[in-house]
DNA sequence: TTTATAATATTGGTTAACCAGAATTTTGCG
DNA sequence: CGCAAAATTCTGGTTAACCAATATTATAAA
């Protein structure tokens, strides 16, 4: 186990070694937007690692919208100036892995929005995929098994019904971050899922009758526990 | 052009069509949180395609926390259930490319919260971080010159004080779609630029001031043209 | 039969060779 | 000399062979 970490930490080093010395590069070689960067080989050649450790490493930053590869033609630098460019780029080395406390700020801040969208914007389908996902929560809270995944799937089923993609995909992916850390901090809040049960209905209630105020209310009141646990132990 | 397009999304449909097999595959093998899944030479085999996109599928599914590969090993099925598992995949396979409304409605959403919270958090190497990029846009307005980056690099400065790591990386991360956008919308705000001199400061005496409820106001301010705007395209 | 050890098979990761298409240079005709 | 066409080089992407670490099986000693 504490092989597989320093693995990962190894190469996110040499990702940010290699991610720095193409910031450096660019800024040398006075590149601006749209400009080439040499190619694959080359890099790897110059920075002496993988080709596939360079690939990795422009990936991530075409992910963050810096570079742009074009099949059988090269890897250009966006459409972004040098010094959003070199901001961007510290930003990215500079990224932590997220801690519980800013997990947790960053989803109930993400819930108070969908949720009150979705009382906006829901569909009639929508509101089917949120029943179907709060009875089977019930259902198995009643029976007295664990539910976090039931539970997750009403809170993505907002998410969705929210009708804003971008929010969408934020909390699928801060999702395996929350539930990494549920498990880790020992948050199961098994003797408060029969609350939950009422509080999901509370705020299923709100959307279906286009309430966007209840809604944020009754999600408010579904992460008050959760807000304070969270702060609690900074 | 046109064909960059279609090669990308060619491979996107193969990549989900081998999360949706593995799904299925997960699901008929009734395999359990923990449990390995097939190698990925077994997979590719009966895939039918390349052990390298089977690997960039993997590698997704690994981003959203539904697979675990351990080196050597193999690759587990995270601690998560089938229930949830199937309900994140499906989700994970419908995930649209973001619209510019929705990714506004995030910004906008992001920015009110890193600006509050950077107003209680900040530390005096923040503010001298966020002053730079203050004064780096100001001198641009007043030249005449374009100051997009600089406008950028001020509000990243924001999400960095705000002391939330989630946060910070969600920002980096929707900026991209943000600067394509506004580029595609034509959302040049330069003859707003001078007022924009003014809010952005006015957003820093706030947070420098530590004063939480002003920071918000100020950041409502300078977003309102842009909040209408996005709210009257669609 | 049980258990410790060695041999084998399997795994994800890495490297190098290969591919099709784009960009560049060279060629050859007018 | 000008310019179109062909040959060559160079590109990111793909494939296949290889590697070291792991998991499994076979073996043998107690």
């Amino acid at each position: 186990m504490k092989l597989e970490i320093n693995v990962k930490n190894d190469n996110r080093e040499v990702q940010n070694s290699i991610i720095s010395q193409i910031r450096d590069l660019i800024n040398y070689k006075n590149l601006e937007p749209g400009d080439k960067i040499p190619s694959e080989r080359m890099l790897s050649d110059k920075f002496g690692v993988s080709r596939s450790n360079v690939r990795d490493a422009i990936q991530k930053l075409e992910f963050y919208g810096i570079l742009s590869s074009i099949p059988q033609s090269g890897t250009f630098v966006a459409n972004i100036g040098v010094t959003a460019l070199n901001g961007m780029i510290d930003d990215i080395l500079r990224l932590k892995e997220p801690d519980f406390k800013s997990l947790v700020e960053t989803r109930i801040l993400l819930e108070l929005k969908t949720a009150r969208l979705a009382s906006l914007r829901r569909t009639e389908a929508d509101l089917i995929q949120m029943e179907d996902a709060l009875n089977a929560y019930s259902e198995k809270v009643i029976n007295g098994e664990k539910a976090v995944q039931e539970d997750l799937l009403f809170h993505l089923a907002i998410a969705k019904a929210s009708g804003n993609s971008t929010l969408n995909t934020l909390m699928l992916m801060i999702t395996p971050g929350i539930i990494t850390n549920f498990e880790e901090y020992h948050v199961c809040s098994e003797d408060l899922a029969f609350n939950g049960i009422q509080e999901h209905r509370d705020i299923f209630e709100a959307i279906k009758s286009k309430n966007p105020g209840l809604a944020k209310e009754k999600v408010k009141v579904h992460f008050k526990a959760l807000y304070q646990y969270c702060y609690s132990i900074e």
